[in-house]
DNA sequence: CAGTGAGCGAGCTTCCGCTTGACTT
């Protein structure tokens, strides 16, 4: 018997299928030795040299790992290919003592592995090394950062990191954009046309009035704009305004305008929209959160179900990769249900812009795709009972995305129409109709996203059918309305759009995104409003005493710095340890400095307009590791200390006391009586309050 | 993921990334 380890117990059940009683096949769980918890773990005075422990969780699979090693004839070690999955093979080669052959595959089909199983290798301990100085790297800054927070701070649970204080600053940074800006009123102009056409079917001789409602766009060629840009690399808006700026100007523009007003163009062309690529983690936990309002959390959660099932691949990836396989059969399912011009004229390969991506995996798809297909085939709901409405409304979405990408194009016939006063002003207007649905036939009429974000509102053109005129046609305009707006400051991220931008800036790994989320509310640097992430007072004072003495390391292009070097190790450039004492020695210094010199930080505390009921000092609001808490001003002399509740307008239809917000041990909100728990009056809405 | 009430908090904490299983925070 030969055993092969893998790192997940459903990929080990698939291989098992596909491969004989010759092999067994195990999974590790992840990592199998990791840095101790409870110490720092590596010695900064002989070349970071780290010592490995095997945490308490992974005690008995390396147990019964080793059990199985020492009946085995020879161990095939098959984690994934690459990073962090070369290092865990190491790490298993070196518990088990074994001389391991290492294999890769990056899809789960028969096929692959089998291949893979002629090809062995050695561990390349190249990668290992990339993987042993990306775990350093992040234990120095972590270890070291976190308890000189609890010290200048004076908060014990604090923590600071690469990735989690990154991602603070990027909220707290929004958030001051969306304090400083300021609003800009400007104006639009819309001039309703009236013209004569001609109905198809109608007498020649009948005509109907027909209004074409246009915008003013310019005038001498000069335009009229209000745009907002968003510019990634310093993570800045800026707006640029040549708009009509208020009501006068908008008056004045509409007593100027001349007859004739003449159709001075008729553009028509053809726009195309191509099929999205399949989803990655990202993707997923983006679409999923502004689909479903699912946060990424749940999307894994309920994306892990699936995958355990057997129904979906492994769903924590980077990458667009779809199995041979898979494509061949999605082309043959199109084919068959659709027709011919429904398929893409050949299969649709999407290739990832991102460098840090590591590929191990394929794209999330379905596994069998005639499993409960949007029309018809067999349903999920029928055969499986543990799976509920998310996890096949998750399903679908995975299965239409994937379906989708091997589809034709969609075709929209969209025409502008120009009109133009003699005067030289310029109005237009642009309609749009779908010609050939393409694979919107699978996906179905997406979802405007300006209703989500409003920065990516426009490209998203609903279908607007215009009158038909001709170049030249003289039309009469039979009123002209000014409207006002104002310019929004950048929205709040949400999760879904705070995990995209951390893939774009190669922050995290798709099994870290929706853990990060957690680790900034739990430390109540971010709390969420409103599905919105918002950072708390003790966020901005974090954030900014780490960029004020460690700015290279909030520097946003830290990450794809570290990267770069990491790429260097594997490829055998450079030596983890020189990278690592680089780095390490302006780090040590730094951080003596600020321990020398940075005054305490004090967080600035609300004072209530209440004393203290034991000694008569005002109450304030204070930050703890679980939220905000009610406490007296004098501590420690006075430890008085209550909970802050919330009260609603209304009151408890039993006893008449106040009606506060209160959370389940879950921390999902409901509203309860003050005086229980005399009273036990509760409900989940305001509204079955009486 | 369903699941309606502790009260903590200010002396032993903290990182990132790989993986599940679990009633922990």
């Amino acid at each position: 018997m030969q055993l092969i380890i893998v790192e997940s117990p459903t990929k080990a059940r698939t291989l098992t299928r596909f491969l004989g009683k010759d092999y067994r096949v195990e999974a590790s769980m992840g990592h199998i030795r990791d840095l101790p918890k409870a110490a720092l773990g590596v010695d900064i005075d002989h070349d970071f040299a780290p010592s490995y422990v095997i945490p308490k969780v992974k005690q008995k699979r390396v147990t019964e790992l080793k059990e199985m090693a020492k009946k085995a004839k020879s161990i095939i070690l098959a984690t994934d290919p690459d990073r962090e999955g070369e290092a865990i093979a190491w790490h298993v080669s070196e518990l088990l003592k074994c001389e391991g052959k290492r294999i890769v595959f990056h899809e789960i089909t028969e096929s692959a592995i089998k291949e893979a199983l002629a090809n062995p290798r050695e561990i390349d301990m190249q990668l290992v090394d990339a993987q042993q100085a990306r775990r350093v790297l992040d234990r120095l800054v972590g270890y070291k950062l976190s308890p000189l927070l609890w010290q200048k701070l004076s908060k014990r649970w604090l923590s600071a990191g690469r990735v989690q204080s990154v991602t603070v600053r990027l909220i707290v940074e929004r958030e001051r954009e969306i304090a400083k800006f300021q609003s800009q009123e400007y104006w639009t102009i819309e001039g309703y046309f009236l013209c004569k056409t001609t109905p198809d079917t109608g007498n020649q001789h009948i005509k109907h009035d027909q209004i074409i409602s246009a915008q003013l766009v310019s005038k001498d060629g000069v335009k009229y704009e209000q745009t907002l840009s968003y510019d990634l690399f310093d993570g800045k808006y800026t707006t640029t305004s040549s708009a009509i700026s208020n009501q006068q100007s908008a008056i004045d523009i509409i007593k100027d305008l001349r007859p004739p007003f003449t159709v001075s163009a008729v553009d028509k062309k053809e726009i195309r929209r191509y099929p999205a690529p399949p989803f990655t983690t990202s993707t997923l936990q983006q679409e999923a959160g502004r689909r479903f309002y699912f946060s990424a959390k749940k999307t894994m959660q309920l994306a892990q179900k699936l995958y355990e099932e057997g129904l979906i691949t492994y769903h924590r990836t980077d990458s667009f990769n779809l199995a041979e396989k898979f494509l061949i059969e999605a082309r043959n399912y199109i084919h068959k249900e659709f027709g011919k011009r429904y398929l893409s004229y050949k299969p649709r390969r999407f290739k990832t812009k991102s460098k840090v991506a590591q590929e191990a995996h394929e794209a999330i798809r379905p596994t069998d795709l005639t499993i409960n297909p949007p029309a018809g085939g067999q349903q999920l709901t029928s055969n499986n009972t543990e799976l509920n409405r998310d996890h096949i409304r998750l399903y679908e979405l995975i299965w239409k995305r994937a379906v989708a990408s091997q589809a034709a194009e969609a075709v929209f016939d969209s025409t502008t129409i120009t009109i133009t006063s003699s005067n030289e002003y310029q109005f237009a207007v642009q309609g749009s109709v779908i010609k050939f649905d393409g694979f919107l036939k699978i996906t179905g009429r997406p979802v405007s996203p300006a209703r989500f974000d409003a920065r990516q509102a426009g490209g998203e053109n609903g279908e607007v059918e215009l009158p038909q005129v001709a170049v030249g046609e003289t039309l009469t305009l039979a009123s002209a309305v000014p409207s006002q707006h104002s310019t929004n400051p950048p929205p709040r991220y949400s999760e879904a759009s705070l995990v995209k931008t951390l893939e774009e800036r190669g922050i995290g790994r798709p099994s870290t995104y929706a853990p990060i989320i957690s680790t900034i509310q739990d430390r109540q640097y971010v709390v969420r409003q409103e599905k919105r992430l918002v950072p708390t007072e003790l966020g901005n004072a974090v954030t900014d005493f780490l960029v004020r003495y460690f700015p290279n390391i909030l520097d946003f292009p830290f990450t794809a710095k570290m990267e770069d070097q990491l790429d260097a190790i594997a490829a055998g450039e450079a030596q983890w340890v020189p990278v690592i004492r680089e780095f390490y020695g302006p780090f040590a210094n730094m951080l003596e400095s600020t321990y020398q010199e940075a005054e305490k930080v004090k967080i600035e505390e609300t004072s209530l307009e209440e004393p203290c009921p034991t000694c008569g000092s005002l109450l304030v609001i204070r930050m703890g590791r679980y939220g905000k808490f009610i406490a007296c001003s004098a501590f420690p002399k006075c430890t008085y200390k209550r909970q802050i509740l919330e009260k609603i307008d209304k009151k408890c239809p039993r006893c008449n006391s106040d009606i506060v917000v209160k959370k389940t041990k879950r921390g999902k909100h409901f509203y309860g009586c003050s005086s229980w728990p005399k009273c036990d009056f509760a409900a989940w809405k305001k509204e079955d309050i009486k």
